[in-house]
DNA sequence: TGGTTTTTAATACTCAATATCAATTTCTGG
DNA sequence: CCAGAAATTGATATTGAGTATTAAAAACCA
């Protein structure tokens, strides 16, 4: 637990800074949250539910929403549902994705988030999150 | 409506190889669908039902999902919504989208594309396209 | 034109996510 | 430590985007 200190400072700092109180539900969703790299609201609804049958679902979404503002999470909705990944846990990268096998390679590229910044700067925007992902044909798909 | 003659002929076309039927529906469809850059299926069910008040929402979905299928559109997750956005039309641009508003900035930085295609050669891959989404604050927004 | 197939439109439905609100918990400072 | 103010919880209702259903209408084709 001693590794999540860290977090849970990062959470308490975004607490105090917001009149919000810290509670044992936050406490317990936050260890949980930890120790995966990505995860739904209703995987952690299921997986709390063992221990705490009276956690709400709302409780959980309320949560989740509130460590993405702390910056410790990041949302991501991929197809019907929100993936809420941990921020802590694994460094960014991007997508390359094969249209024909479906093989994913990931890959980051100093240059371009930079770049992004760039852009993103000539019009005004400060960057929150980004997207980016490269579809096409891998080595072996290409024959 | 010359203009769209190619988007026409790529919709008849599909829908000859697929058994499908070329309907009224279909034709205003594409028409309005053509003249705009990024929509949703809500904001095209608003502006048609003005003229053809018995037209209905599904119908407006399954053709979008039709157009993607064909080529015409691509389907483009944000937030809760899906944007439709027309390919054909327009010339390749990424995204700059305001979290809080939802004001949408269209760019392009032939830097980033080369550097797409320098990582994409690293792995052996041959893109096909890609999306880039660049999500923030806008400068009304940032106050 | 008639018959077969596809499509439409209205409606019901699904399901993730949010809003509501009374009861409970946390915090504060005396 | 305790009482009161403020925030939070959890059960439930509600929203809202998108899909499924299905009888009736339209499109196609010979
Ligand atoms: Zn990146
Ligand atoms: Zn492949
Ligand atoms: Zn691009
Ligand atoms: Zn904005």
């Amino acid at each position: 637990m001693s590794r999540n200190l860290k977090e849970f400072a990062v959470l308490k700092d975004h607490l105090g800074k917001h009149q919000l109180k810290l509670t044992r539900q936050r406490e317990r969703i936050l260890a949980l949250f930890l120790k995966t790299e990505h995860v739904t609201a209703e995987h952690m609804y299921r997986s709390l539910s063992k221990r705490d049958p009276h956690i709400g679902l709302a409780t959980i979404y309320r949560t989740l929403n509130l460590f993405c503002d702390a910056g410790l999470a990041q949302a991501r909705h991929f197809g019907a549902q929100t993936q809420y990944d941990n921020v802590s846990h694994k460094r960014h990268h991007d997508h390359l994705i094969c249209t024909t096998c479906g093989k994913i390679v990931e890959f980051e590229n100093c240059e371009i988030e930079r770049l992004q910044e760039e852009v993103a700067a000539k019009h005004g925007f400060v960057i929150q999150t980004h997207k980016l992902e490269l579809y096409g044909l891998c080595s072996r798909c290409q024959r």
